[in-house]
DNA sequence: AGTCGATGCTCCC
DNA sequence: TGGGAGCCCTCGAC
């Protein structure tokens, strides 16, 4: 009897045979064999579904006439390509290669299901401690700013109920959101085709998408200081734009690439981008370490670019310090944040260092004393630094988060609550799922990051893509997300429902190509709530959300 | 319901 | 340092 005959543990289709006698002259697929048949012992064993394929092909090129094709279907993992084992969704849970470390902390020796991160967030977290260097900024901060924070923390609110929304509100994924400095209901809305949405999200089906500004990924967008009308943006387009909200009118304050295309080694990328509103002045930091300023009262460039990062590398994100706005936060690929003094800008010159392991997302000192760090890295860490007045060798905190890089999706990054007066909750999208219900969801995490803790997992069975995109509200209790290419608007449970007594939940479907109700004013639309959670698990899941009528929006006309 | 492809980015050699 | 291989929980279209 041949190996192959015996292989009766999973089905075979044998496309081509010219000789059963014939036998590959090739010794090492005899031995590739005998290993395919230890693996399928144990398959056996665990009695599972057979799935993926492999393809056996004898060579047998030195004999004449057609080589027999054997095409075996069994189970390899599409991770490691190795047999015996599956990763990937089985249901509502995803199973881990564990030939892998874990997928969450990337340690050896487990998966993501027994992970200790995953079990308790906090798990290896120092609980809030300060390092005392006893040095005289220690003083400074003493007398300065540690009143500033409260040392009794409130009690976190948390907009955890979808109160309004609109599907694929752009026609491609969100890359930032920014809400209106003194307009409460105004959110706006960057794109990965450059596209910037405005959108007043307490008249939910009017929709503004002004397109022409910028034409690839927009990457960061700042209100002005001295106009709340106007807002600035940095763009992957190279250039630096400054828009009229009202009119949508834009004048590009910079364009690095003033020649064109010259190729990609020459292609300039604005990524990072912060205000100073004491000096005038934006600043913009591009992919290859770069960091530009822009004086707004003259609209030209201030000064010479200064490398900031290694050179070459991207540079994602800058931020001034809100209590001292001369303080620079930056970060980028380089695996570095560090901390500037915009009085004394030039290359090596930067009065910090903070080292990561892997590439920084996003650094922010904290909205209102400005004296905590919060910075997110691929490696899947959220690292704290509790004082910039303290010891800045090492975090003070690592907390262990799901948030890994990935080519579709934007890069994930921890924001502050900014009317969160202890400094201490953190909003992030998560991206592995969990199994809720039968469903696998993506939740969007509120983090105390003074102790590790998960404060609470804001999920909807609706919303089934990830969300890296978050922006908790300046005044109201309000988080907007962007998941994908939609927008939602989260709001408390008890408030949502008092905001529903006048006005229904609004969730609107817009791209009428792909959208079988066709028409923004539709109310009779489901195609939020009819979408299917992953592996079509929709069986389970609970129709909270449909699509209802706005009942102040005066356009009720339904398409014949 | 299952497959496929658009693709940017990281990191290794 | 440059080039290129490879990429684990995408997402949406067909």
């Amino acid at each position: 009897m041949s190996a192959r005959a015996r292989r009766t543990s999973f089905p075979e289709v044998v496309i081509e045979r010219d000789s059963d006698t014939e036998k590959s002259s090739d010794d090492e697929e005899e031995v590739e064999d005998d290993v395919v048949e230890s693996d399928d012992q144990e398959e056996e064993d665990d009695n599972e579904e057979q799935k993926g394929k492999e393809a056996e092909v004898s060579s047998a090129a030195n004999k004449k006439g057609k080589a027999p094709i054997t095409i075996s279907l069994k189970k390899v993992c599409k991770v490691c390509k190795r047999t015996g084992h599956q990763a990937g969704f089985q249901g509502p849970t995803y199973i881990d290669c564990p030939m892998k470390p874990c997928f969450l902390c990337k340690l050896p020796g487990h998966t993501t299901v027994n992970c200790p991160h995953r079990v308790a967030m906090e798990f290896g977290v120092i609980p809030a401690y300060r390092k005392r260097t006893n040095n005289s900024l220690d003083y400074v901060f003493e007398r300065q700013v540690r009143h500033r924070v409260p040392s009794i923390k409130p009690e976190f609110v948390i907009p955890d109920e979808v109160n309004c929304a609109v599907i694929r509100y752009h026609s491609r994924r969100v890359t930032c959101l920014e809400f209106h400095p003194t307009n409460n209901n105004i959110l706006l809305s960057g794109d990965k085709k450059g596209q910037l949405g405005v959108w007043d999200f307490g008249k939910v089906h009017e929709k503004t998408v002004y397109g022409n500004i910028h034409s690839c990924l927009l990457n960061n967008m700042k209100f002005s200081p001295a106009n709340d009308g106007t807002v600035y943006a940095a763009s992957s387009d190279g250039t630096m734009s400054c828009t009229d909200l009202e009119t949508g009118l834009s004048t590009p304050l910079m364009d690095l690439n003033p020649n064109g295309w010259q190729g990609p080694n020459s292609w300039t990328m604005l990524y990072g981008m912060d205000l100073n509103a004491e000096k005038g002045l934006v600043l913009v930091a591009d992919n290859f370490g770069f960091l530009h300023l822009v004086d707004t009262r003259s609209n030209s460039q201030k000064g010479n670019s200064i490398l900031i990062h290694k050179k070459g590398t991207k540079v994602v994100g800058l931020h001034c310090n809100p209590f001292q706005p001369d303080l620079l936060l930056s970060c980028g690929n380089d695996h570095f944040a560090r901390i500037w003094d915009i009085r004394r800008l030039e290359a090596e010159s930067c009065l910090q260092s903070l080292p990561h392991k892997r590439v920084v997302n996003s650094a922010y000192f904290s909205p209102i004393s400005g004296s905590k760090i919060v910075t997110t890295s691929i490696d899947n860490r959220i690292r704290v630094w509790d004082s910039i007045f303290g010891n800045l060798e090492t975090p003070s905190r690592e907390i262990v988060h799901s948030h890994d890089f990935n080519r579709h999706l934007t890069p994930f990054r921890a924001e502050w609550d900014p009317k969160d007066p202890s400094e201490s909750l953190v909003v992030v999208g998560r991206y592995i799922s969990e199994n809720y219900n039968g469903l696998a969801l993506h939740p969007i995490d509120f983090i105390d990051i003074s102790t590790g803790q998960l404060v609470a997992e804001v999920m909807d069975p609706n919303i089934t893509t990830i969300t890296p995109v978050n922006k908790l509200h300046p005044r109201d209790d309000v988080l907007a997300s962007g998941s994908s290419r939609s927008l939602f608007i989260w709001r408390p449970k008890e408030k949502s429902e008092m905001v529903q007594e006048k006005d229904e939940r609004k969730i609107v479907v817009c791209d009428r190509k792909n959208s079988k109700f066709g028409d923004d004013d539709d109310d009779s639309g489901d195609d939020f709530s009819s979408k299917k959670g992953k592996n079509g698990k929709s069986k389970s899941k609970k129709p909270i959300l449909v699509t209802t009528p706005c009942s102040s929006s005066k356009k009720k006309k339904k398409k014949s």
